[in-house]
DNA sequence: GTCGGTATTGGTAACGTTACCATACCTGTG
DNA sequence: CACAGGTATGGTAACGTTACCAATACCGAC
């Protein structure tokens, strides 16, 4: 039965469970340890000590000590009530877990002060090593010689200019399969969503659907370029403007999530104010989504599997972590994109 | 230019630091700390040499020091991927930034042992409160007196026998409003699919969704009861028996989102395979989820806050932390719903 | 009975930081 | 010019932990 006592009430440390259970501190941290060479019984009481004053190991102290790791991972995300970025995040704590190591997570918002600030403070924390989707403005700070020798794994994204190990999709391939699927149906006027060029995603994606074009012999547009939305409203008045176009586009090639959702919405929006769920153009989305099987209007997916982007840039982490250089040349990876076309 | 030296390369100390720019280590404590009572020239020299080193805090060194607090909030949510749990954490991130705290975040994927694993590691951090979304099983490490007195709010879901401070929404109300809604559309077998009783929301849910029910006199009928259905594919083939039921519900109360995604998924799976998109049962959803407005059936949903829900709780936990009792009696909040009826 | 070896236990120091105290300096006043 | 009162700086100890070493107890072998 613990004394219940004033606000102030602390851990209980290491000392008091050694007083309580008549041993020495070392004799606990032994037994904490996994007892070898500790007699049973002491081992025992040890353990009753523990529980009885409800003992905790202090992981800051414990880290502080010389050699010891701290067992942790930072990770920065853009955006963490995006399904896309917790599903990357449980992906790099599924590697992380196997390797015995915990992650600390933290948002960013696409601001770049915030990130810096993130990143610091894992360093401060001593964090073995991050894992970070870049918010795509200046990036001083990730810079390897500023982290004090931490590893570190961009995902997703790249960052000009730094030469670290990074894990991207393949961008310019989605996007130019996806676009090509639209000129092969036919469409010549391809409208795009997408994010501002700042963002490696961004400018790679709307790479892939200008290369498709041009192989047509199509330059693209600016009236149907809408590059500027960083979230659903904003795409859903990007794709407003775009069907009021008097040369509206047949299709649309929305280069993320947000905007795809967006667009749809506007979409549906027309069709409850009377429009028939006819005449709308045709989609393509860089970015799965739930249901969009369901939607009224036929969407191709360029799917990429978000945990599997997690698992891959946590993977190269702990190849980095492990290695006997751990200053060797940086690695990059793509990973492969899946296209499932809208079956109508 | 720092040295490029072997990979066991440490973050250098404030030692370091201080040797580097001529001074004592308290000078760059002091410096560090805002500058006060620091010489001008020696606090620009200091600045310099951290630069130059690269130096960075020890967070955990620092929390070390008696009376110093670790920053660190410690949030258990149970399943990343979903994005309500990201926005819930968002909310919590939002109050505690506010406070100058930072958050540790950690998945359950409700598992039970994780969560004790999870809490007992946020616990031996020093993170100064815990902010968790049970995930049902046995609760004996969310105990009170098992914490080390480390305030802890549950959200979203309560803990029978667990008397500590809780925030969660009106599940019964909604749910009651809910079916309440479809019996007034003069539906009378209306299908429940939802969570095992043992997590709080699916028992608070269900015995909403009866109230409605023995209100107008109707027994639930057990075959339309579906209660074990933790994913989405789970959902659709509970939805799939329900459909199948030689007389199968006219209308669906789903209790979470989940279900409503795997129900939805059940009737698109028909509808592309001839059916047309008439006789399928109506929809209430507890919780919202984006484009319910585009489903080729109707669907009410019963909407909450995440965010907001998380707002709450870190309200509760920083009244608590800055509470002069912090022993006090354990206070719940229960958040409104807003149900927004489909609008045909 | 003595010796080498092993099993068990405890003491000490150190990790990086900062509160506290002591010291040295500086400025203005009587 | 002495002295009070402030400003600036450094030394020391302590936070909780564990690696390392020292000390003790015990065992079997000679």
């Amino acid at each position: 039965m613990t004394s219940s006592m004033a606000p102030g009430t602390r851990q209980p440390t290491i000392k008091e469970v050694a007083a309580s259970a008549g041993v020495s501190p070392m004799t606990v941290s032994r037994t904490l340890a996994g007892g070898v060479n500790v007699r049973p019984d002491l081992q025992a009481k040890v353990l009753a000590a523990v529980k009885e004053l409800g003992y905790f190991r202090n992981e800051n102290a414990r880290s502080l000590r010389p050699g010891q790791a701290s067992g942790l991972i930072g990770v920065a995300i853009t955006n963490l009530g995006n399904p896309y970025y917790g599903n990357f995040a449980l992906g790099v704590e599924e590697v992380a877990a196997k390797h015995g190591k915990r992650i600390v997570l933290g948002n960013t918002g696409e601001d770049c002060g915030r990130e810096a600030q993130l990143v610091a403070d894992f360093i401060g924390r001593q964090v073995e090593g991050l894992v970070v989707v870049p918010s795509g403005g200046a990036a001083e700070h990730l810079r390897a010689d500023r982290l004090g020798d931490t590893p570190i794994v961009l995902a997703s994204r790249q960052v000009a200019g730094l030469d670290v190990d990074t894990v991207l999709l393949d961008d310019v391939g989605g996007a130019y399969q996806g676009t090509l699927s639209l000129l092969e149906s036919g469409h010549t006027r391809i409208g795009f969503l997408g994010n501002v060029p700042s963002v490696s995603t961004g400018q790679r994606r709307y790479i892939g659907y200008e290369k498709a074009l041009a192989e047509r012999g199509i330059s693209p547009d600016a009236r149907l370029i809408q590059r500027d939305q960083q979230d659903v409203e904003a795409a859903r008045s990007a794709m407003e403007r775009l069907l009021d176009l008097p040369d509206a586009p047949t299709a649309i090639f929305s280069a993320n999530n947000r905007n795809t959702i967006g667009a749809l919405k506007e979409i549906g929006r027309r069709i409850r104010s009377g429009a028939g769920a006819t005449g709308f153009p045709a989609i393509v989305s860089f970015d799965s989504f739930e249901l969009s099987e369901m939607m009224p209007v036929p969407v191709t997916v360029i799917d990429s599997d978000a945990r599997q982007l997690g698992r891959e840039a946590a993977e190269l982490l702990f190849a980095r972590l492990q290695a006997a250089d751990s200053h060797g040349p940086s690695r990059m990876i793509e990973l492969p994109v899946t296209v499932s076309m809208a079956d109508r």
